[in-house]
DNA sequence: GAAATTTTGTTACAAACTTTTAATATTTAA
DNA sequence: TTAAATATTAAAAGTTTGTAACAAAATTTC
C-alpha cells in the first residue's frame, strides 16, 4: 500500500496550496485539472496525478472542490498541526523572516528567539522578546520545540546545529550558507539566498 | 552543437560554486570527482557528466584544479559579470537581503533602493538612500539597471512588475507570496518562503 | 623509462518523471 | 429519460534524469 511520493510532487504541493487559498478569496468554489492546469502553468494531465498520488480528491464530471481539496493538501503537508519552532539569530534575516511569515498559517508557531550577542538580548521581535542563546538547552527541555530556525554568520554553524540537535531539536531551517546535511534522526530544508541570485545570473545571461 | 542543459543540473551550479570556494579556502588545489562528490551527497558519475554539460574541464588521472573549475562554473552561471540591480521595497525581507547578500560575489552590484512609504523614503540602507519608487522610471533610464528584486507585500505586486517592466528591467528576483509569472521577454526567480517552512512541515511528518 | 594506478570522458543502461491514451463515472441539457 | 459533454482514474508510452561500466589518457611509482 506505501507508495512513496517523488520530491517532485511535494515540491508542487505548496504551490497548490498557494493557489487554491487565492481560489478561495476569490470565491471560486470548484475547479477543473485543466482550469487549475492553466493557472500553474502545468498540464492537466500532472496535476491529476499530483492528487491522485495522495488517494484522488476529485469528482468525475464535476471536478474539484477547492475547499476540501485546499484541506486535504493541507493536512498532507502536515501544516493543520501548530509545530513550535525557535529562531537562532536575532540578525536581519532572522528579524525578517520572524516578522513576515505567518507561521500558524504553515504548520508553525514562534516560541522563542536566541541570540549570543549581549546588545541582541533582551530586544524583542514581534511580542517575543530574544534571549541568549546560552539558555536554549534550558528552554528546549522545558517547551520542547520540534523546529529551529538558523540565521546565524556561517562560521558557528556546525556548533550551533550540533548543540540543538544533542538538545532534541528534530527539524532545521537553515538560512547559513553552511549546508546543514540530512541524517536519519533529523530533517533540514536549506535556504540558499545566494543560489537563487546565481541561477537568475545564469538565465539571464541565457535570454538577456 | 547546441545541446540544452537540464534545469536540474544548473540547479546543482550554484551548489558546486559554494564548495569550491570551500574548497579554495580550505588551500585544496585539486579534487577528483570522487572525493568532490562524496563531500555533495551525490554519484561520481553524476559530477562528471555534470561538468561535462558545458564541456569538461577535467584532466584524465588527475582530476580537476579547484580554482579553474570555480572559475569555469562562475562564468557559466555569469557571475563573473555586474550586472546592476534595484531594490523595490525597504521593508524588513528587503533591508536583510540587501544587507546579508554579497551580491558582488554573485554577479549583481546594488545601485538603488525605492519605497512608498514616505517614513522609509530618505532612510539609508547599507550606504544606499531609499528613494520614492515614482522616481524609479527615471532612474532606470539613467542607470539602465537590468535586475529588480522585488520584496513588497503582495496586493501590489502586479503593477510594480508592470511598471519595471515597461521601464526596462528584465530580470526579477520574487520575495513576494504572489507568483512572478515567466514571460518571453523576462526572467524570474521566484524565492517563497513560506514554501519552505511547508516543505519542512511535510518531511517532518514522515520522519518524526 | 616502463608499468601500474588513477581518473576522466563517453556510452550504455536503469530508474524516475511526465505525457498521452483509453476507460469509466457524473453532470447537464435536450 | 436519454444522450452528450465533462472530467477523473488508470494504464501505457515516451521523455528525461541519474547510475554504472568501460576505454582512453595522464600521472605516479618503481
Amino acid at each position: 500500500m506505501e507508495k512513496k511520493v517523488s520530491e517532485s510532487v511535494i515540491n508542487r504541493l505548496p504551490r497548490y496550496y498557494r493557489y487554491l487559498d487565492e481560489l478561495i478569496k476569490e470565491g471560486v468554489d470548484r475547479i477543473s485539472s485543466k482550469t487549475l492546469s492553466e493557472k500553474m502553468g502545468l498540464t492537466a494531465s500532472q496535476v491529476r496525478q499530483d492528487f491522485n498520488c495522495f488517494g484522488g480528491f476529485g469528482q468525475q464530471g464535476y471536478g474539484y472542490k477547492v475547499e476540501s481539496l485546499k484541506e486535504s493538501i493541507g493536512k498532507i503537508l502536515g501544516i493543520d498541526r501548530q509545530r513550535s519552532a525557535i529562531l537562532i539569530g536575532a540578525g536581519n534575516i532572522g528579524r525578517a523572516f520572524a516578522l513576515n511569515i505567518t507561521f500558524e498559517k504553515r504548520g508553525f508557531h514562534l516560541t522563542g528567539i536566541f541570540d549570543n550577542d549581549p546588545e541582541k538580548i533582551g530586544q524583542t521581535v514581534g511580542d517575543i522578546v530574544v534571549s541568549d542563546f546560552e539558555e536554549v538547552e534550558k528552554f528546549i527541555e522545558e517547551n520542547k520545540p520540534e523546529m529551529a530556525i538558523v540565521a546565524i554568520p556561517k562560521a558557528g554553524v556546525n556548533q550551533v546545529v550540533f548543540r540543538l540537535k544533542n538538545a532534541g531539536i528534530k527539524a532545521f531551517l537553515n538560512f547559513t550558507h553552511a549546508e546543514v546535511e540530512d541524517a536519519e534522526d533529523i530533517v533540514v530544508e536549506n535556504i540558499h539566498l545566494g543560489d537563487s541570485l546565481m541561477r537568475l545570473s545564469y538565465k539571464m545571461g541565457e535570454k538577456i
